[in-house]
DNA sequence: GTGTATCTGATACAGGTGTATCACAATCGC
DNA sequence: GCGATTGTGATACACCTGTATCAGATACAC
């Protein structure tokens, strides 16, 4: 037995190098080269872990997808319980928008990869697809809750509202990451489109 | 004096050879030999009209930016006259949405050319934002006008609501040149949103 | 220690990329 | 017709890409 490293810790910092040289150059720019450079380590190394540029790129995917995960629900933890239906919508809206470093990098290689998937159908497709969809009924379910309790109108067709609030909120943060907006003027569409939804209450 | 051949018509049927190959195998696809087999061309050719290939994708995204402005003034002609608010916002829509291979090929590249603006500032930044900002203004008139004829609550913010409509269109579409969602489903969608925007008599 | 399985560095290869060069064809003013 | 200007074909160059190869480290079982 050798150095016995954690091959999926490697991985995971491979794909922090992609995501990385992807934030600042784009996914183009995202070569087995590139990468090793970006990670300090050797070609090779990159092609150990990752048997392909393909393998790469789809590793990357799903670590990307799982760290998305873990942001959302530690996102969700931080919500005072029970569970308001408009806080959940709310949290969902601040956590995609390109804000910060971090959210700007996910939202663009999202943006990146679902470019990506529309010519390339089977290979990134698929967990691209799943993903919108655990998201959109995940945002379903919440403004089902959200009825429940009242604060939405029992009349509106959640799936349709869920489908809504994705893709505005896809919409919004492209127009901030390709320097049409600020993230402020986008987060205050967005708030407003809630207030439009729950009542400007709050 | 030689030849004599219309240079912006040999320009714009280059241009057309790119947005096949990019609709058929993505942006990334698009080289300057690729164009050249695309459009039966010799790749001395691509080079003569186009320096660089830069200069090639620059010219490009003009070229579909004035389609598109011909496809919706077309549209726009089409309309009974005087213009109803609520029929030009759907007009908008409708053409926005990737519903056959025309707006198909045209979103595609809309995200394509939007995506490499996030990490090209310079380059595509500026003509594609401007034709962003236009088309919000057309739309926020619109729905000025809409409200001057009494279609449309006075009380609504028309500026976010020609922001929301083009994020939500933007996303929408995405959605369906991913594969998540159908065209019909799209439409659904967007004809929700008017709805609930004009009310949902018609 | 020693051997063996795991890992890694250096380097090579074939193919594709944007770009440049050079000679030649085509056209029109005169 | 002639010659200058414009357009075109063939080809070459340097570079970068993903991938493959091969020898040599490294670290544990024994």
């Amino acid at each position: 037995m050798p150095k016995t490293v954690d091959h999926e810790v490697r991985r995971a910092q491979l794909a922090d190098a992609v995501v990385r040289v992807a934030a600042r150059d784009g996914l183009h720019a995202v070569t087995m080269r590139s990468v090793a450079a970006e990670a300090d380590v050797s070609l090779r190394q990159v092609q150990y872990y990752f048997r392909s540029k393909a393998e790469l790129l789809h590793g990357t995917l799903r670590h990307l997808e799982q760290q998305s995960r873990e942001r959302w629900s530690a996102r969700l933890a931080e919500l005072p319980r029970p569970y308001s239906g408009r806080a959940v919508v709310e949290a969902f809206l601040a956590e995609a928008l390109p804000s910060d470093e971090v959210s700007r990098a996910f939202h663009l290689l999202g943006a990146s990869y679902a470019v990506l998937a529309m010519t390339d159908p089977d290979l990134a497709e698929q967990p691209f697809v799943a993903g919108l969809n655990h998201l959109e009924s995940q945002l379903a379910d919440a403004l089902r809750a959200a009825q429940a309790e009242g604060d939405l109108p029992v009349e509106l067709d959640v799936s349709r509202e869920a489908a809504r609030l994705i893709a505005i909120n896809h919409g919004i943060g492209t127009s901030v990451l390709v320097g049409q907006r600020t993230a402020e003027e986008a987060e205050a569409v967005l708030r407003y489109h809630v207030d439009r939804l729950f009542g400007s209450s709050g």
